[in-house]
DNA sequence: ATTTCTATTTATAAGAA
DNA sequence: TTTCTTATAAATAGAAA
């Protein structure tokens, strides 16, 4: 290549802020070529990964455009109802606008889950009590025994505390 | 940067065909991937055209996700009933999903907030019992999440305790 | 299922047609 | 509105985590 009087021909890509477009004849561009490009990306996913997928469109000019595979009507039938071939419980987000919400609730689902567990122990350790019925006895009516045997017990289980504590990390009222 | 020892940490991106993916594990990452860019295209779209989109997607898992902007029903609603006018979607369908999806999101947070509840009473026992000498070991030394851990798991005695203990031993303690 | 890392492959902003 | 060119910005394949 000629360097030496090779001029670049243009300025190459610039990088742009993602923000409403002032300029319309540069909005039109933009539109068309993007709208290209997302479709493009639409029709490689659905092939790579043999599935089926929708996108409607409208234009600056309010022109409808769409894609669909297997086709659009197809898609957004499943969609609209939800069942049929795909499950409405299968929905994993409803739209983008979701997501956040969607994120909370996955949060405090599996946080319910962490305390379900902590409950689970809790209710372990309280069947060992009733089975000596400390409870429902004063702890002066165990045998020597018996209070032992429920102290080695304790213990065990604090031990066995002290260690899954360290696996998790909870700080909900902390 | 050494160049003599300094080895590739990737062979980097390759080339693919554009054909669907064998490996099932390879097709649910590329599935991720794609599919979150394919809606930070459209998004960018968008903001940059100022229009309206909706992406409908089922994956490998026929899990379904979805895109809208300003929301997927809205935009949908639009394309079926072949008008440029986003009307808010009157889909039952999709209302009661959405409804649904609240209600359960509702359920786990009212749950969560009772589980919360729970442990701070457990927390208040754990005081209880250091107070008197209940468990040989002091609990001072353990740390935040091991004690809330222990708390946690003698919180069903707590409970049997203010169901059954006798007034006169706890004033005995106290 | 989502995400990290990084070498490469792709997509594209500009300018002009 | 879509296309051409090209320098550069972005997306992403592969391997793990």
């Amino acid at each position: 290549m000629n360097m030496e009087n090779q001029r670049k021909k243009t300025s190459g890509r610039k990088k742009i802020e993602i923000k409403k477009l002032d300029k319309q004849t540069n909005k039109q561009v933009t539109f068309s070529k993007r709208r290209q490009g997302l479709f493009k990306k639409a029709s490689e996913l659905c092939v790579l990964c043999d599935v089926h997928a929708a996108i409607v469109v409208f234009s600056p000019a309010d022109k409808l455009y769409c894609f669909g595979e297997p086709n659009t009507d197809a898609i957004l039938n499943s969609y609209i109802r939800g069942t049929t071939e795909f499950e409405s419980s299968k929905l994993a987000g409803n739209s983008q606008n979701y997501e956040e919400y969607n994120k909370q609730y996955e949060e405090a689902l599996k946080m319910l889950e962490m305390e379900k567990k902590k409950l689970a122990d809790a209710e372990n350790l309280a069947k060992f009590c009733n089975t000596f019925g400390w409870w429902n006895d004063s702890i002066d009516d165990m045998s020597s025994d018996q209070l032992e045997q429920f102290m080695v017990s304790i213990y065990e289980l604090k031990r066995k505390l002290i260690e899954k504590a360290d696996e998790h990390v909870m700080k909900l009222h902390m």
